[in-house]
DNA sequence: GAATGTGTGTGACTCATGCATATAAACTAG
DNA sequence: CTAGTTTATATGCATGAGTCACACACATTC
């Protein structure tokens, strides 16, 4: 295919295509592990990567859930023994930690989550995956751009769940400066 | 990056993040066009693509719905007249069609769709690009057959929605043998 | 033409969520 | 130190998309 026009809309559909299906396999499989809505395993790794012990305003924030959404949510998960409230210093906030159950819970989705991005980069040569890698860093660095313009223009917009959400920290090399969200945020200003 | 494993968990997550956050930004911009529930942009850009005068009963296993689900779907599209529900040969069946506004609808959507994908190509070259699409036809064909294997292992599963939901055909080049999932589907035998 | 299969629609329910509100603790001022 | 405001959590009620179980209409076959 010459690089035409029609060959970089092909490209978009193709984008598309796959962008959904992958999406839709890793968040099936996903919330088979922890059946309680589609926000329960965001929640869950996310408490796991960086926010054990934070509150349920932190946590709304990541999931883009209102408070009270996420109030049912950690209600969910703590009926399941997954989570648990304990009281934080702050008196009137509450601090969410992770039980046993829940890390371990939190680390089947994660591995979970890998095996099924795996399955798709499989049929792919190692040098075509540190293509594909460079490739999609650079996207991930203009969306993210993109998301903050937005949110930056459309004042009152509806407030947008965390772009990184399942996101394994350490598979992504964030602490190596690896991981261009983190990066593209580092260089601008805010989250 | 060299190529190591850990190259690769890096690839996987960021294809993770990426797909996320496309298909994210996707079903949004896409949902707010026709704010009928997750499913109503899909059902239509279906009818509009390939399955104008369908049954409820094909419309359902497109969208992986039961049946119900889909007359209920088809109730809000008809009551914001978008589609039709006209009589078929087979007296108790019933032929869904797109009214004009419904086509039109269906469109807009799918230009949204297109707009979306480009913005998260726009940062890459010519040639990026096409080495991109080059790389994604692999991985839907490698995912489309994975999808396919699961199918007949796990008998009983729940229906799955279909692969290329709100594809653009002509975009895809499905008709000049261009499109990965159709090209995988012909070679083996079910959809 | 009776039995069985296929396609559609309906009533009752589930479940994750949002909105409005209540309550409680923490700051801030006088 | 008390009064008012802000911040954090929780709760009642509503909603919307979907499922399940069932009923009905038409078709097909023996």
């Amino acid at each position: 295919m010459p690089r035409t026009t029609s060959s970089h809309r092909h490209a978009a559909n193709v984008l598309g295509a796959l962008s959904l299906v992958v999406a839709d396999r890793m968040n099936t499989a996903v919330e088979a592990i922890a059946a309680l809505g589609p926000s329960a395993p965001a929640a869950l790794v996310a408490m796991h990567e960086f926010l054990d012990g934070g509150s349920v305003t932190q946590l709304s924030s990541m999931l883009g859930l209102t408070h009270s959404g996420t109030v049912r949510l950690v209600d969910r998960l703590a009926a399941e023994g997954l989570v648990e409230r304990v009281g934080a210093q702050d008196g009137r906030a509450v601090s969410v930690v992770l039980t046993q159950r829940g890390r371990r819970t939190a680390a089947r989705i994660l591995q979970t989550r890998e095996k099924s991005l795996a399955s798709a980069l499989s049929a792919l040569s190692p040098d075509e995956i540190d293509n594909l890698a460079v490739t999609l860093d650079t996207m991930l660095a203009a969306v993210t751009l993109a998301r903050a313009e937005e949110r930056s223009v459309h004042t009152s917009d509806r407030p947008q769940p965390w772009l990184c959400r399942l996101c394994d920290f350490a598979a992504c090399g964030r602490s190596e400066g690896n991981c261009p969200v983190n990066n593209v945020v580092k260089t601008s200003n805010s989250s």
